[in-house]
DNA sequence: GTTCCCCGCGCG
DNA sequence: AAAGCGCGCGGGGAAC
């Protein structure tokens, strides 16, 4: 009798009748289990397997699977998002035969972000019973099977499968970090936010009517224009009478206003910060954003065609560094704030391995190690010079600055250059683990071609010139910015499995008002490109910060194995979050 | 009345 | 300060 096979693969998917099927895999893909069951029982059957198997999970879209479970206090270690990794096998270079892929269209969903799932109430049965959400992907299970089966042949024959296994994995690990750090959300003192937004713009008003400092604010700007009756809120209004009081500014946007001495431009620039805080963050957000000490914005992660998050409803990711002082921790808990220190430059010189720029940034801050090694004179100059190497900066300091960095970075500024250097000729490129940025539209093409014919006019020439530019400086950053995605889904993807590992601790010491399932130990709390805050008991604090910065050394040698790039973080521990 | 685009500004 | 990359959002106002 032989041993029967270990299940390495759990695929969910909608059966008969409204019900679940699980189908367990072996490595080969060979079947080794097969169960049925109510959609109620799901929870269950897949607690059960995870306690016995630990499967890597397949799911159509973890974004519609996942949080019912997590509901349900079930939390999983590893799973793949059809979804998500259809979108990177479609488009990567890595992949050299993707035709079956991208033959399964009802997998290519658009870049656009989910519908704002913000009723927790609607299960995915719900869901797709009533109307499919904007970009859902097929769920039943003999369809999910024949994706996931695709998906597996297309990584089988890919050039490079280790590194696009990896990223397969971080970005699989990435569906599951956002409906946990949406299901957990941030522990928000609404008590904190409401006495920073009274002390900026006065007590809170009645509905419909503005605070009483704006009120007062907006009177100066009026009395120092002269004029009673300026409208603040509408630009183009406003924009004619500042040139109606001698004010010549381009726009009303707040570095135009700030060359002028006139009066009325230091009470309106103002008036300007007190309006943003109120439309973007005031009381009506926070009304509408934070319930029961917990923000719960939703992340979109592969939202970004670079693979960074993107969110959608709430603004997660612009949260203003004003209100940083409202994410306090819950009683007897501690947050664990990290962010990696220039994240994109160090990514950058792990990837073309210039010795110079490595050296730049070992064991401190890079931009300083710049200026230690004489290229620069000052830190600010060399942020400068590098923000415009990545960006393709040509103009003002940048300009200046960029030369210096190709004459003593030239294997990292090479691969920038390069990179740009194909977007212009319309090509595709491609970030460390495998994502590949989208091809040019056919029209693209065409007008470039167009431009090049010797009867093309003046002006359709410098028109393509200015879009190959254009496109150059999105293929230079990409190869950048992708990479840095990657490695920060790498750190949160080794993060979260340390966590998973630390104690719970007794009912008497667990976070009140947060559901059972993050309420008893270390867990993410935020994500921001190169940020973390984790949320954990006291007692944890300690290890979690450990944690944090294991895993960003973890992150490091995954990705560029014996690469001497080290990837330093500001790591503090408080209650209550920095401004900075 | 609704939809869409632009502006301006917050974040990395 | 912005510039040079990537985003989301609210508001106004034009377009429909």
């Amino acid at each position: 009798m032989t041993a029967r096979p270990s299940p390495a693969w759990c695929v969910l998917g909608r059966g008969e009748g409204g019900r679940i099927r699980l189908v367990a895999l072996d490595a080969d893909g060979g079947r080794c289990g097969d169960e049925e069951i109510d959609p109620d029982g799901l929870p269950a059957l897949v607690a059960r397997w995870e306690r016995e198997h630990s499967p890597r999970w397949v799911f159509s879209d973890a974004a519609a699977w996942y949080p019912r479970l997590l509901t349900a206090g079930v939390t999983l270690e590893r799973c793949h998002d059809l979804r998500l990794i259809h979108r990177i096998l479609r488009h990567s270079e890595l992949v050299p035969e993707a035709d079956a892929l991208r033959a399964a269209t009802a997998w290519d969903t658009p870049l656009d972000p989910h519908e704002p799932i913000r009723d927790t109430g609607a299960t995915l049965f719900d869901l797709e019973a009533t109307s499919p959400r904007r970009g859902a992907v097929p769920s039943d299970l003999e369809e999910t099977l024949a994706e996931h089966s695709r998906q597996r042949a297309a990584l089988r024959q890919a050039e490079e499968p280790a590194r696009l296994r990896l990223l397969v994995a971080a970005e699989s690990a990435g569906a599951l970090i956002a409906a946990e750090l949406q299901t957990a959300g941030i522990p928000w003192d609404v008590a904190e936010h409401d006495r920073i937004l009274t002390a900026a713009l006065g007590p809170r008003p009645s509905p419909g009517t503005p605070p009483s400092r704006m009120v007062s604010t907006g009177a100066e700007v009026r009395t120092a224009l002269g004029d009673p009756l300026v409208p603040l809120d509408s630009p183009p209004k406003l924009l004619r009478a500042l040139h109606r009081a001698g004010i010549d500014v381009p726009s009303t946007s707040q570095w135009e206003l700030q060359q002028h001495e006139h009066p009325a431009v230091e009470p309106l620039l103002r008036y300007k910060k007190m309006s943003r805080l109120l439309t973007a963050n005031g009381w009506t957000w926070l009304d509408e954003w934070v319930h029961e000490g917990r923000y719960r914005p939703v992340y979109v992660p592969g939202g970004v065609v670079t693979g960074r998050w993107a969110s959608s409803g709430g603004g997660a990711l612009q949260i203003p560094r004003q209100l940083r002082p409202a994410l306090r921790a819950d009683p007897g808990w501690r947050l664990i704030s990290a962010d990696v220190s220039q994240l994109e430059p160090r990514v950058l010189a792990a990837m073309s391995g210039d010795p110079a720029m490595i050296a730049a940034g070992a064991g401190k801050d890079l931009y300083s190690g710049i200026v230690e090694a004489g290229i620069v004179r000052t830190r600010q100059e060399a942020k400068i010079g590098v923000l415009g190497a990545l960006y393709g900066g040509t103009t003002g300091d940048s300009g200046r600055v960029v030369p210096r960095l190709r004459q003593n970075f030239p294997a990292a500024m090479a691969l920038v250059d390069d990179a740009a250097a194909t977007g212009e000729r319309g090509g595709t490129v491609t970030t460390w683990l495998g994502r590949s940025s989208p091809a040019v539209e056919e029209s693209w093409s065409q007008a470039q071609r167009a431009a090049n014919q010797p009867d093309a006019v003046a002006g359709q020439q410098e028109a393509a010139r200015r879009s190959a530019r254009e496109r150059g400086r999105f293929t230079r950053n990409f190869v950048v910015q992708g990479t840095a995605a990657e490695w920060a889904l790498s750190w949160m993807a080794a993060l979260r499995l340390r966590l998973a590992r630390f104690e719970e601790v007794p009912e008497s010491a667990a976070a009140a008002p947060s559901g059972p399932v993050f309420s008893r130990r270390a867990h993410l709390a935020f994500f921001l490109h190169d940020e973390v805050i984790v949320h954990a008991p006291a007692e944890q604090a300690e290890a979690a910060a450990e944690a944090i910065t294991q895993s960003a050394d973890a992150a490091g040698r995954l990705l560029f194995p014996g690469s001497p790039i080290d990837f330093p973080l500001d790591l503090e521990i408080s209650e209550r979050s920095a401004e900075k």
